[in-house]
DNA sequence: AAAACGAATGGTAGCGCTATCATGACAGCG
DNA sequence: CGCTGTCATGATAGCGCTACCATTCGTTTT
């Protein structure tokens, strides 16, 4: 029991990885120092400075990001949840995010709630577990696990798509305001039977919210504002697929209204396929700006959400607050364009 | 100098994070026994079990990951490169690849190099600093520092797209032969005056590989293999674009071989408003199989690359790599399928 | 000249977890 | 009965890095 375990000394070092340790002794400076070196530049001599990275450079010496953020609990690592990768908006404003990000030298981790908020708060769990420097998520809406595990947490939030009162950080555009946008374009035209076709709104409640500006616009006008829901993903083939449905079922309709471009171009190029005319026969309208809208003949109307511009703009106020910064405004609003095309 | 620092002793605990030991305590067992309890549920008893995971549902605890993976030397995250995100093409792998990983538990670290191969050893550089469980890259090409810090790293290593001897593990297609596949399909259908259309090959380079499968047939058959290099990455507008600037230099041109689907469905559309005839006037073929070929008028052929299913599969392979299980094939070729359009 | 200060550097002690070995309890066996 | 083997548990010692404080030394201030 009180047997001196001198020769208990355990060897734990698996790999031949070579340590900042190795660097300080070959560059004659202490561990402590060689680090600075690498963090804070300014803060050693420039003789140590250059000393540590001639040592760096022929050692091969690779950081060990994971015990440097043990240490420091800052990870530089920036999760970020998104519902889909099928639908190329989101992956759009990874793209907004990910340029910003890592030109200032943030890590993306990225995670997939496939539009289930379970599935979300599982990621948030292992994300926080990473000790990530801050967290984007897309929408404002989270289960109640969810909800209470961000609000204890102390890193910046943001939370992109969707415009409204957020945990934190919030930026996106107003998707109710957005659907009023386009209900009222398609009255102007002087439609009056118009279908507002959607896919999965439970998950996809965004469009769901498009869908209440659009009702509520038409309903003000005193008309009907029917709706079609697909419980397929909004895509090309969804769109074709559902022109048929309403017209079958909405025989007097003249517009439809669709949660989104991969539908509309879908229905478009169907109705092509099929002989019919639009707008004549039918006029659609979509929503997103996705490029095929404006290769398509007639061109597709729409309305144009920034969305490489709200991932840049969200990373950019991330970093802003990572950096200490005041950040002045919590929320900003992206906005919208209607962009009419020969579709209505 | 001797003076006993009774005093000294620090705070470093910077957060009031729940931490292991808690959990341990209020479960009234060791901190080993309740990490046991937690990553090898069946190394404990089940009352111990039992009590360790009440206590971590009373205090809300939260694994830190970053601690677990230093102290373990395995962090379950898997780095995985791309060149782009807008090629929509990289965004079905990933996809792929994340559904199966996240299934085992995985999480991944994104990053883009923007088809930069210097890009790509920083990003290496930082991720290997993150002990990676495992790497996975688009493409076979490294630069030299890249290769050299791979080589020496004793992580499964996935590259994917393309087909060929690789560093660790493959998974991919054989572009060549892909291309050499569309050229014969149109020398078949009696073009004699086929253009090879693509968007900076020089980084594209597995459309450059295309090309050269296409190059070869044709000349095997004593035909010329004109090919128009645009200096825009592949898109819609590209390819409408490009369409009059081919015809205008070859005007004898009877098809055109685009490098993808995106600039090939580009073209197809202008055509359409341009009112030429595809493709009697012009036929034109692409790459990829995208869901947008199948909806335009006439349909577009093109050759069907499985990408999902390739992300799917090098995640299969690298789960069974990561649990010890022998790998029998470190190469797989997934193969691709001519779908033949009316658009030849 | 003494005191005060700032810049560069280093010693020490962790960050929160797990690998490793040690221990004790109990079962099976000749 | 001792010997070996298995199982559940625990004590200890790190993983590789950085926060925190202390020290040194040259310079400025009073």
């Amino acid at each position: 029991m009180s047997k001196d375990p001198i020769n208990t000394a355990k060897q734990r070092r698996r790999s031949d990885q070579v340590t900042l340790s190795q660097v300080a002794q070959m560059a004659g400076v202490s561990p402590i120092t060689a680090s600075r070196a690498l963090n804070y530049p300014d803060k050693v001599s420039d003789s140590a400075r250059h000393s540590v990275l001639e040592a760096v450079e022929s050692l091969g010496y690779v950081p060990n990001l994971v015990a440097g953020s043990l240490a420091s609990s800052r990870s530089r690592l920036i999760a970020v949840i998104v519902p889909s990768l099928i639908n190329s908006v989101f992956v759009e404003v990874i793209k907004g995010l990910q340029e910003t990000l890592e030109a200032e030298g943030y890590q993306i981790l990225l995670g997939n709630t496939d539009y289930d908020l379970d599935r979300e708060y599982q990621l948030v769990r292992t994300f926080l577990g990473w000790s990530c420097s801050a967290l984007v998520t897309a929408g404002l809406r989270h289960n109640s696990a969810c909800h209470t595990l961000l609000a204890n947490w102390d890193h910046p939030i943001m939370e992109v798509m969707e415009l409204g009162q957020g945990m934190d950080l919030n930026v996106g555009l107003d998707h109710v305001a957005a659907g009023r946008c386009m209900a009222n374009h398609l009255f102007d035209q002087g439609y009056r039977h118009i279908v507002y076709v959607g896919a999965r709104l439970a998950h996809d409640y965004r469009a769901g919210m498009r869908y209440e500006g659009h009702k509520e616009v038409l309903q003000a006008k005193g008309i009907e504002a029917p709706l079609v829901e697909l419980d397929t993903l909004g895509s090309l083939q969804a769109g074709a697929d559902s022109l048929a449905k309403v017209l079958a079922k909405y025989p007097q309709a003249q517009a439809i209204h669709f949660a989104n471009d991969d539908l509309a171009a879908g229905a478009l190029l169907a109705a092509q396929r099929q002989g019919l005319n639009v707008p004549g026969d039918i006029a659609i309208a979509g929503f997103n700006g996705l490029p095929l809208g404006q290769h398509v003949t007639p061109q597709l109307t729409t309305i144009l959400s920034p969305r490489e511009e709200m991932g840049r703009l969200a990373a950019k106020e991330l970093i802003r607050r990572l950096s200490g910064k005041n950040v002045y405004r919590r929320q900003h609003d992206v906005g919208f364009t209607l962009q009419i095309g020969g579709s209505t």
